[in-house]
DNA sequence: CTCCTCATGTAATCCGTTACATGATTCC
DNA sequence: GGAATCATGTAACGGATTACATGAGGAG
């Protein structure tokens, strides 16, 4: 349940159709959380069924502004600071390993140098994410940072994890 | 479509039932890949149908001893190399990172601090794991621990990523 | 004989993905 | 007038979660 806490974020700073939304996520919150177009309109009728989101202004082609309401910003609270965040990470990268035995040493050393080489690609993308942000101030900007920062920090630890796993195999 | 290949890969050390499987499980794949019952069950019965696996005896109270036949070894194979992972992380966790502007700085910091302390938790249970383990020689016990450090390293870097959050704010 | 563990299953519901479907407006 | 972009939706399907349901066998 958390695409629609993630778009009653998203309408906290402004306002915005579908659309826009939409590509909102796959710029900024598309490592964090990826959503396809059809579950996010599907999700955004159902939080204006549920009055925590409103049409605020419509135009051209049918396109609906929406605006967070009072009960949305309530409820967004409510969320960040009275329920507890579910952590079951689900890696397919990692079972994977658990049964690199049935496949030769020589090629489970070769799956794993190809996902250090994939965590470094994607740490250069992060970087090149960076600098292509406009890092106006701000809380987007303190917390968006952050949330960058961790996948910085990740994709280096899983591209040493990567690399000392190699060394281990024989 | 990952639980399929989980529970081909279990299945390549020794044959057993689902309940069995149930239990190996939780308490080693359960950090990686999740599952419940219900879908282990609904699952094995698929798998049994697609003849990946096979009944190889039964026993007392229904019991279904599973063994891995040559299509799902030869399948497991297949998905090992000859397959992308799909790598899209979700990540509660981050996805309220993004939203801490809207409580105050304070209550911000004491989220970090808490994940923290859920980090920290966690590299201790895993230490814990490690110890409780078993760990004979062979494939499993190699890859298992390149998949335990890899949750012990991941952990510390949170948990260092949390703390120099928290210096970032304000 | 009673309780605990073993053991398997089904149904309802939700979330996510893929594909399909449609049409208005703007720009050239 | 044609193409690209803007803009919203529905349907089918599959995977995951929760809850429900049942019963056999072993231990004391």
């Amino acid at each position: 349940m958390s695409l629609r806490h993630a778009l009653l974020g998203l309408l906290v700073d402004r306002s915005a159709s579908g659309y826009d939304l939409l590509k909102l996520f796959n710029t900024s919150l598309a490592n964090v959380w990826p959503a396809t177009q059809s579950q996010l309109y599907t999700e955004l009728n159902k939080l204006a069924e549920a009055g925590l989101i409103a049409v605020a202004a419509e135009g051209p082609r049918g396109r609906k502004q929406y605006a967070l309401t009072d009960e949305g910003l309530a409820e967004l609270r409510h969320w960040l600071t009275e329920t507890e965040p579910q952590h079951q990470g689900r890696s397919e990268v990692l079972l994977r390993v658990f049964f690199l035995g049935v496949v030769s040493h020589e090629r489970a050393r070769e799956y794993l140098a190809d996902l250090s080489t994939l965590f470094a690609e994607e740490s250069a993308d992060l970087r090149e994410l960076e600098r292509s942000i406009d890092w106006e101030d701000g809380d987007l900007a303190v917390y968006g940072r952050i949330a960058l920062e961790y996948g910085l920090r990740f994709n280096a630890m899983r591209q040493e994890w990567a690399d000392w796993a190699i060394q281990q195999i024989k």
